[in-house]
RNA sequence: GGCCCCAUCGUCUAAUGGUUAGGACAGCAGGUUUUCAAUCUGUUAACCGGAGUUCGACUCUCCGUGGGGUCACCA
């Protein structure tokens, strides 16, 4: 059994970006491959501007990333009296005392706050990251720990709980590092065992500063509503500022927790890559079955397209438009979209004219062949003809249609065959190749547009 | 500004005194079963500067420079 215990402290105060998640990662696999414990405490000291919404979304971020706390949320606010006691602790033993001072907030009213009696002493501790730190803590002043004797500050706070709950490591962000010496000058004058520190550095935006919400950067809520994996995410994060070394990047969390390595935790901060993390959601999603991958994209495409498309074929869109896919959020224009509504509509803003023109092979792919209406017409009407002696079993996979047609393809000249098949039946310029179209319309479909586009020629 | 921390391709990083400084994302150029995407192949691109230490420094030391963090009755 192991005795590490760890926290992930965050405020409730905004909806936390990918940074903070990273410190909840990073707490998290440490504990897991320690097989500690990794708790979960909601620091709620700032009554102002802390909110309910916001701790119900840190508790499903956590949930939708998989980060599973150790036994029950700790709230801060609920534990005051503990930290009461430690403040009369501190002021009996001369380490703190009350002073009378006019409130900060203007109001010109006299408080009786309290602040530590600083010791003005050398406080150096060693970071499991950075080395060893050393520190004149003579520079932070006697700092104020309470607001009053039962409204505690940060510091004292978090000394306390710690102190409680056991905590051994912590590890927080960078920017936590010189609050560090007042808090080991606290756990000193009450007696405590100092924990071990990891500062972690740092996610920067574009602009290489913290990474904040006024920036612009997204919350994890906002991820999951874009439709990433939480497998991509927690990969994306772990991935910041952190290496196990080795050319493999893509992990799943337990293979996270196996590799994880403090001393492997880089000292800079790192610029976080909102287009590398796209790769670690397409890469995520290869790791995935068809069906569970259906399962995944499904809540995201609208529901008027759910609605109108039959089940069956909307499948088979989904898993030919999954190479294309970054992230299920991209689904959700799938009802207005034309790179997306073509696949299951055949409405055409197109005059006749327009289809007629794409028809005809482009000048480039034509490869010496002659290309007119009457040829194209010609060669659709072939393509017809073959696919006349198709089974409904010969589109249950894009392989198995596009074997019927390939022979006839390579004989005519690829381009001369698949370009006008393809316009005819997506009319679009661009869109997916003519196999996976007929795979995805099926035999009668796909014939009705062939002979829709011959018509188009003969005119 | 004081204090603290950091420094390899545009970005994330590997290298722990001896490498043609490797990989990934992005970029670029090609290949591929037409187009777009995907995919494959190739390719551009980095050790912040200066002194040391050493037979030898990306790696160690010092000094610069640059960047960041923090200086609340926020956390």
């Amino acid at each position: 059994m192991s005795h590490i215990v760890v926290r992930f402290p965050p405020s409730p105060t905004g909806h936390a970006h990918i940074g903070s998640y990273r410190t909840a990662i990073f707490n998290y696999l440490y504990a897991k491959q320690k097989g500690g414990k990794f708790l979960l405490r909601i620091e709620d000291t700032d009554k102002e501007r802390s909110k309910k919404e916001y701790q119900d979304g840190i508790l499903e971020s956590l949930e939708w990333l998989g980060l599973s706390y150790d036994g029950e949320v700790s709230i801060q606010t609920e534990n005051v009296a503990s930290h009461t006691k430690a403040i009369h602790t501190l002021i009996d033993a001369g380490h703190a005392y009350i002073s009378k001072e006019e409130a900060k907030d203007g109001s010109g009213v006299i408080k009786e706050i309290v602040r530590f009696k600083n010791p003005n002493k050398r406080v150096v501790f060693n970071d499991l990251i950075l080395g060893e730190i050393s520190v004149d803590s003579t520079d932070l002043g006697d700092f104020v720990i309470a607001r009053n004797i039962n409204d505690p500050l940060y510091h004292l706070a978090v000394v306390v709980d710690d102190m409680e709950s056991g905590v051994t490591h912590v590890i927080r962000g960078m920017d936590h590092i010189s609050n560090t010496p007042r808090q080991i000058l606290l756990i000193e004058a009450l007696s405590g065992k100092i924990p071990e520190y990891a500062h972690i550095p740092l996610v920067l935006g574009e602009d290489k500063q913290k990474l904040s919400k006024r920036k612009g950067a997204l919350s994890v809520l906002e991820y999951k509503k874009m439709g990433y994996l939480p497998s991509a995410i927690l990969n994306a994060a772990a991935f910041i500022g952190f290496n196990p070394g080795g050319e493999k990047e893509i992990y799943t969390l337990d293979e996270l927790i196996q590799v994880f390595d403090l001393s492997k935790v880089q000292k800079g901060g790192a610029v976080f890559n909102p287009v590398k993390l796209d790769w670690f959601n397409q890469e995520h999603m290869k790791l995935m079955s068809e069906d569970a991958y259906i399962e995944y994209v499904t809540p995201f495409i609208p529901t008027s397209v759910v609605e109108n498309v039959d089940t069956a074929s909307l499948k088979k869109i989904l898993l030919i438009v999954r190479d294309r896919l970054s992230y299920a959020g991209e689904l959700a224009n799938m009802d207005t979209d034309p790179s997306y509504t073509y696949l299951y509509s055949s409405n055409s803003s197109l005059s006749t004219e327009e289809i007629s023109n794409l028809l005809l092979v482009p000048e480039k792919m034509r490869k010496g062949t002659e290309v007119t209406k009457e040829s194209t017409a010609a060669i659709l009407n072939e393509v017809k003809s073959i696919l006349e002696n198709t089974t409904e079993e010969d589109y249950n996979t894009v392989e198995s249609i596009k074997e019927k047609l390939w022979s006839f393809a390579e004989e005519k000249g690829r381009g001369i065959v698949l370009w006008p098949l393809r316009i005819a039946l997506t009319l679009q310029e661009k869109s997916v190749d003519p196999f996976s179209m007929l795979y995805i319309l099926g035999k009668s479909e796909s014939m009705v547009r062939v002979q829709k586009a011959i018509d188009v020629m003969v005119q």
